[in-house]
DNA sequence: CCCGCTTGTGCAACTAGTTGCAGAACACTC
DNA sequence: GAGTGTTCTGCAACTAGTTGCACAAGCGGG
C-alpha cells in the first residue's frame, strides 16, 4: 500500500500530470519506490475516486489531453496518518544473492561476468547519487528539517549502493582465487 | 522467475517435503528470497509438471500425506543455466525510505518510535546472522569453493543489516536534534 | 473410542506489479 | 493537407505474491 502514498508525496511537492509524475518517479522518488506509468495512471484514478486528489480544471477535457492533479486536504491527512503508521520491514529479496547460493550448489562459471556488470551498474548509480548530493545538498541546504530529512534519504541510497559495490568487489575477489 | 530456482537450490541441498521446504525458507534461503507455504506448494506442482523434480514414491499416496521431492537432471540443468543468466538488479523498494521522504513534506511526528522499532528488528537479525556465521563458518570451513560462496552470501546479509542499523541510528540522531 | 491438537497439503480469491498495445491531440514538414 | 513523430492517457491481460480457509492423517489423553 505504498504506491498511493508515494504519489501523494510527489504531488504535494509539486502538482503534476501523469506523465510528469512518471518522469519524476524515474529520477527521484523512484530511486526507492519505482513505478511504471500504467501503475501511476491507475492509482491516480483511484486516488481521485477516493477524494484524495483532484484534477485541476482543464480548458478542454478530453482523452489524450494533459491533466494536472493536486492533493486535497483529505489526501494530505491520509498521508500524515500513513507516515506515523507502523509496518514491518519486508524481508529482502535479492535474485543475485540467491544466484550466488545456487552457484554454491551447481557451480559458478559464468557468474563473474554478471557480477562485473552489476558492479558497474551500482558504481554508476552511486556516482549519480553523489552528484545529486553535491548539487542539491550543499552544507547551506542542510538546515531546515525537511532538507535534512531528504538528505537522510539520499544518504540511505548512497550507503546502500556503497554496500553493493563493496560486496560485489569482495565476491569477484573470491571467485578469482 | 526466482522462486522455482530457489526451490531447486533448496531441494538439491536436501530433498524435502513441502512443509520442510517452508521451514527451511523461514530460516535459510528465505533470508534473501522468502516465500509462503502456498507459493511453495504451487511451485512444486509446476516444477513436477515440467519434469524438473519428482515426488519420491510414497507407501500410500493420499491427500494430507507427506510427499518428498527430489531434483531430476532436467531440473539441475535448468538451475545451472539460470545461474549464468543475466538479469538487471531490480530497483530498491523501501517503504521506510519512502515514509521518510513523505515525512519531509508533512512532518515527522510519530516516526521516532517506528525507527526505534526497526532498529531493534535489524539489530536482532544482525545478531542472528552473526550467530550463524560463528556456528556454520569457522575458519576451517572456509576452504572449499561451495563453503566460501555460501559464506559470501551470509556476509552480504550481515553487511546489509549493518547498513540498516547504521542508517537508522543516524536517522534517529537527526530527528532528535 | 472420540475429541482436540499438530502436521501436512492444497484450493480460491485477492492485491500489487508488469507488459503490450492503442488512441487522441498536437506539432512539424514536405 | 497528408504523413510522420511525439506527448499524454489509458485499457486488457498477465505474472508474482498474499491471505484466508478447508480437509485429511496421525497422535495423545480422558
Amino acid at each position: 500500500m505504498s504506491l498511493p502514498h508515494a504519489i501523494l508525496t510527489a504531488l504535494l511537492e509539486k502538482p503534476s500530470s501523469g506523465l510528469e509524475l512518471t518522469r519524476r518517479f524515474d529520477r527521484s522518488i523512484g530511486y526507492f519506490w519505482s513505478a511504471t506509468h500504467q501503475q501511476i495512471y491507475r492509482e491516480l484514478g483511484k486516488l481521485e475516486q477516493a477524494g484524495h486528489i483532484r484534477a485541476l480544471p482543464a480548458p478542454t477535457p478530453a482523452r489524450g489531453q494533459k491533466k494536472e492533479y493536486e492533493v486535497l486536504p483529505a489526501g494530505r491527512a491520509e498521508l500524515t496518518e500513513w507516515v506515523a503508521r507502523s509496518e514491518d520491514p519486508k524481508p529482502l529479496r535479492s535474485a543475485l544473492l540467491l544466484r550466488m547460493r545456487a552457484a554454491a550448489v551447481v557451480g559458478a562459471p559464468g557468474m563473474r561476468e554478471e557480477l562485473r556488470r552489476h558492479l558497474d551498474l551500482h558504481r554508476r548509480q552511486l556516482e549519480e547519487y553523489r552528484a545529486i548530493e553535491v548539487r542539491d545538498f550543499p552544507p547551506a541546504r542542510r538546515e531546515s528539517e525537511p532538507d535534512r530529512l531528504r538528505h537522510l534519504v539520499l544518504r540511505g541510497g548512497i550507503d546502500l549502493e556503497r554496500f553493493w559495490v563493496e560486496w560485489l568487489t569482495q565476491a569477484l575477489g573470491e571467485l578469482e582465487r
